[in-house]
RNA sequence: GGUCCUGUCGUCUAGUGGCCUAGGACACUUGGUUCUCAUCCAAGAGAUCACGGGUUCGAAUCCCGUCAGGACCGCCA
């Protein structure tokens, strides 16, 4: 394990999440201003899994987290799936460093080994809690002699290993915060460790950050508490200090810290609905974040430009949802309908629409009919403007894959009008069509042709609305043109029959 | 309860003593665009800058106090 932290120069930062659970909008804004401040510093963006819980840690939320941040393009130089000069970078192997830190403490007299039953601790601050104190360790195991507590291990009583925590002013600057101070003695003796081979999170990070050379610590602003612990800890074990900025919490609608208790927040379940995570990226940029300026669309690779920390908020965002919406319509928007195409296959797919025969190649579950890649592109491209999540692709666009559409016979009608003129106008629009041939069949001959027809009629809608039912059975869709190109020709016509043999 | 942090439209925010009768974006309302929906465009409503006092010719911006909200107080991270 390399020791460079005193000496390395360069930016060097970690992400450091607990396998626990999904991975959360809250670990992703971390990640992404970690990643921000790293990469526009030129510096060395590492991933950590802090895993010591052993109980809780599961290889599958760790697969979660790493599999999300792939997607979201957040590419770290140093993990557990990119070895560097720092590994291993699962705290679950790197026992060796704590056990180290660990002895050096406890022969320092600067941690003891605590006898106290969690019952009794428990107790302990039930009391302090009803006198209005700050609930902490009162050190009761501080002054144990040697030989109580050689009695007590030959007894076989468990211990854990508690910080002799030193009582004074600290006082740290935070990048985001400026300076903050706290009176350390309120902390207590807290708990280093459950055993030598057992680290808790404060000294777990403290070793770490300093083994790995990590320079700038930039995390939730629910981690401001555990600061003073932390420096503390350094300067214990004689370690350099890092440079620390808390990022405001990510909030609820009712301006509580966003949790399980407020519903799905995992990017998983983001990425699935379809969301882009070029929208993501940016909605998450400017929660807390802003250039200055009154753009609000940027990239990553934007962000990078104009990345500071300086211009990081220091109170709590609430998620606007219907924002991040916008953005994502913002991004479907911006692509070519090829690419559009290729992200809105899969939730077609899982709906049972369309199966993928080969790359490009799909067949139509309801017809067998083959499709390939241009005509997916002109189905999807009917909705670019209209989706707001790639997910509602299939309940948009399912009139394209099915044999025969189910819709009630009084849609067809325009307004008043009754079935037999909707009758009449299906077959007035049905001749005109004809008049196309195959050859001709797109949008813009369709619309030279219905488009004057319609103007005839007091009102548009007459000829159009039926012809827009009878092809999409959707009180509200595209537009009839660009819908009966899509179709083909065969298909509209088919639709048209069946329509007027509804009424 | 203690400690710490925070406080500009519903939400995200611009703003670092005069350009602020506070700007932008999302959401909302209304109107316009080839039927519907959406997009797009235009307009509108929406903030006594948490409150009170002070400094100043002048304060959202500086100082003091108050209040409110949040985070944390684990042998979780």
């Amino acid at each position: 394990m390399a020791e460079k932290g005193s000496t390395t120069k360069g930016v060097r930062t970690r992400f450091a999440p607990s396998p626990t659970g999904p991975f959360q909008m809250g670990n992703a804004r971390t990640a992404l201003f970690n990643y921000l401040f790293t990469k526009a510093n030129k510096g060395v963006f590492v991933l950590r899994i802090e895993d010591t819980d052993r109980e809780r840690s599961r290889p599958e939320w760790e697969e979660d987290a790493l599999e999300n941040l792939r997607w979201l393009g957040l590419q770290w130089d140093e993990g557990p799936d990119r070895e560097g000069p720092y590994g291993p970078y699962r705290q679950s192997e790197r026992a060796a460093g704590y056990r180290k830190r660990l002895e050096e403490l406890l022969a320092k007299d600067k941690a003891y080994r605590c006898y106290c039953a969690k019952e009794e601790l428990e107790a302990m601050r039930q009391d302090q809690q009803s006198r209005g104190e700050a609930p902490r360790y009162t050190g009761k195991c501080r002054q144990l002699t040697k030989e109580e507590v050689e009695r007590k291990e030959t007894e076989g009583r468990t211990s854990i290993i508690r910080f002799l925590t030193p009582s004074r002013t600290l006082v740290f600057d935070d990048l985001i915060r400026g300076k903050i101070s706290m009176d350390t003695g309120l902390l207590g003796d807290f708990v280093l460790a459950k055993d030598l081979e057992s680290p808790l999170y404060n000294f777990s990070v403290v070793v770490d950050d300093f083994d790995m050379a990590i320079t700038h610590v930039i995390r939730g602003e629910d981690h401001l508490p555990n600061t003073p612990k932390q420096i503390l800890l350094q300067e214990a074990l004689g370690l350099p200090p890092v440079a620390y900025a808390h990022l405001p919490l990510l909030l609820a609608e009712d301006r509580t810290k966003l949790s399980k208790r407020h519903g799905d927040n995992s990017l998983t379940r983001f990425r699935k609905e379809g969301y882009l995570p070029e929208a993501v990226i940016n909605f998450l940029a400017l929660l807390g974040w802003n250039p200055g300026d009154e753009r609000d669309i940027f990239r990553l690779s934007d962000l990078l430009k104009e990345f500071s920390l300086k211009r990081v908020q220091k109170a709590g965002a609430v998620l606007n949802l219907k924002r991040l919406d916008w953005l994502n319509g913002q991004y479907i928007r911006m692509k070519s309908t090829g690419e559009l195409a290729e992200l809105c296959a899969p939730y077609l797919e899982q709906a049972n629409l369309l199966e993928e025969i080969s790359k490009g190649r799909y067949r139509v579950v309801a017809t067998g009919k083959q499709i390939g890649e241009k005509e997916l592109s002109s189905v999807v491209a009917l909705y670019q403007e209209r989706l707001k999540r790639l997910g509602e692709i299939t309940n948009l666009a399912d009139f394209f894959f099915q044999e025969k559409l189910s819709y009630e016979a009084t849609l067809l009608s325009w307004k008043e009008t009754p079935p037999a003129k909707t009758q009449q106008a299906l077959e007035r629009v049905g001749e005109l069509l004809g008049g196309i041939e195959e050859k001709d069949w797109n949008k813009e001959e369709i619309a030279k042709i219905l488009l004057p027809a319609a103007e005839e009629e007091k009102d548009r809608g007459f000829l159009l609305w039926p012809l827009r039912v009878a092809l999409t059975g959707r009180e509200a869709s595209a537009g009839p043109f660009e819908v009966a190109e899509a179709l083909g020709r065969t298909k509209t016509f088919q639709r048209i029959e069946e329509a007027k043999a509804k009424l």
